[in-house]
DNA sequence: TCAAAAGTGTTATCCTTACACCCATGT
DNA sequence: ACATGGGTGTAAGGATAACACTTTTGA
């Protein structure tokens, strides 16, 4: 009762994302051979030092892992009280999505592939096959409900979730799927948090190992905020080296998405949308007509109100 | 020290939105005739308490205020180490967004003009005047900066956040304002903080009586986000009556954007749109034609991604 | 010469904007 | 009758989506 009645811990979370191969990125810590579950970095806030939690977030980032944090924003503060630290004191955790340069990735060990903790967000290959088995579990459980009165509100948070409706799949909806799967029990860290068998669930292996406590929740608030973001606010540079190619610019798009795009319309936007600037520069290294290279326009920001990268999806693909 | 070396002081606050009589109004403790300055309703967290910070802000809300919070999101967490109790302990402040339905408006005491803490974000009646002042302080500001390398990075912001480029006024940016005018000095509580007179700065009057602590800036990102969701989620209705003519919806919309909206583009957006049905019932106290009586529709959450007011200003408006 | 990727052009369609006009009520 | 606010129709312009096509490199 002693930790109880203290005051909660305050902690910082970060959710490092960069993009490389093709592939949103997270820096994580711990070890994926230990069997422990990987967890997002964090640190206390020491409430004698930096003047602004960003600010202190930023110096022991730079701390642990030697990166310099470029665009940071904060994402969200988690304090249901079942977050607890061993001496069952209550944390609060602060956490901000921050987004580092490909190049930047230096250290080499941590950075696990987003998809990775959320298989079916990714729809560049198509319609991923598990969303099958994802959603007739949730349906089965609408539908177990029964008499609930539940029911129908959880069948509508399903078919917008999960873009059963006349709006269709959308990106950015990933915090409502994952707590839709939560609820569900249909991720592992929530029949573990039950005291259930880890096996006992409807579809307990979606989504291969989960995180240390509720940080897939974390990351998933992350990935949702960044696809929404992306569509009215340039953020997609901060991910990519200072000059590049179109194509580049499109595939990065399309890794945070998870969605392919359509080429041409794609360019257009771009360029029309006086997003970029044409460096004279070439890249000769793409396999075929080399590409010109480009560099974001900050005067953007001054000429249109909400300069972000639409995400129209292509026609033929899924 | 000793108080330095404890940990935080958490801090739920609410800033609670309604709107009455075409004005978006707040609600504030503390009274207006003392002379101490206004405050957003707060209360501590108790780590024993509810189960999520949200439930603990809606039941202390409920038992201070008697109101029944209907919608709630989550704003921002504030933790400046200068955010400090009587006894110098550090305060950390989750605040929370709420929107209220007009009639609930019981408590009469403490509902306060939001517009009168930010006269500067009133456009309904044209440009106000004072932003010439503004401005011109800021201007000022980035000039003299003279040989400092901020200077231009200054003069961007300001051209952004007051729309002097070719993007024009975004309502969106209430809180880029705030903070440049509070950087320099242009409000009340940044010259308060900084210990000088109250009247030495170039417009220390602009925006009115101001707030405890940082409460403005708080109101100010509560401004900033409510603008921006209204356009592409169906927030608005949380601040009407189940059944609302689509004037009333207008005006609601307009007294949160602090804009004039084109009239006959709005209803047809809005109809068009989804976002309302019929009922078959009407409003004789118009002064005019009956007004037909319509209600959301919450069936268009399934049919678009984005369901939200586009905010297209009036021609003739200014 | 061929594959691969970059880049250009064009058209049909939809949405938005702006304008003009008609309708139903109270005074 | 007329002022007031509610409501409808429509034509011009611009943005978008889908299509087919050309260009430039490396192997």
């Amino acid at each position: 009762m002693n930790a109880a009645e203290a005051g909660p811990i305050i902690q910082l979370v970060a959710v490092i994302i960069a993009v490389t191969a093709n592939q949103p990125r997270v820096l994580t810590v711990g070890e994926a051979t230990s069997g422990a579950p990987l967890a997002l970095p964090s640190g206390p806030l020491d409430p004698a030092g930096d003047r602004t939690l960003e600010r202190a977030l930023r110096s022991w980032v730079r701390r642990q892992s030697g990166l310099q944090l470029g665009y940071v924003e904060q994402l969200y503060t988690f304090g249901d009280a079942a977050r607890r630290d061993a001496d069952g004191r209550r944390i609060l955790s602060v956490a901000y999505l921050a987004l580092v340069h490909e190049q930047q990735l230096a250290p080499a060990a941590g950075w696990q592939d987003c998809y990775g903790f959320f298989p079916w967000e990714d729809w560049r290959a198509g319609r991923p096959p598990m969303l099958e088995s994802a959603t007739a579990a949730l349906r089965a459980r609408t539908g177990a409900a029964g008499a609930n009165l539940l029911a129908p509100e959880l069948a509508e948070r399903l078919e917008i979730a999960f873009g059963l409706g006349e709006a269709g799949w959308d990106p950015e909806r990933s915090l409502e799927r994952y707590e839709l799967l939560y609820e569900a029990g249909a991720v592992a860290e929530a029949t573990l948090d039950r005291g259930l068998m880890p096996d006992a669930g409807p579809a307990a292996t979606l989504g291969g190992p989960g995180m240390a406590q509720d940080h897939r929740r974390i990351l998933a608030t992350a990935l949702s905020r960044l696809r929404g973001k992306i569509k009215y606010r340039p953020v997609v540079f901060e991910l990519l080296p200072e000059r590049f190619t179109l194509s580049q610019l499109q595939q990065v798009v399309e890794a945070l998405a998870g969605v392919r795009l359509h080429k041409q319309n794609f360019r257009r936007l771009v360029e029309q949308g006086g997003l970029v600037t044409s460096t004279g520069d070439y890249d000769y290294g793409t396999g075929g007509r080399p590409a010109k290279l480009f560099r974001f326009r900050r005067r953007v920001l001054r000429e249109r109100a909400a300069p972000g990268l639409r995400v129209t999806p292509a026609t033929g693909g899924a």
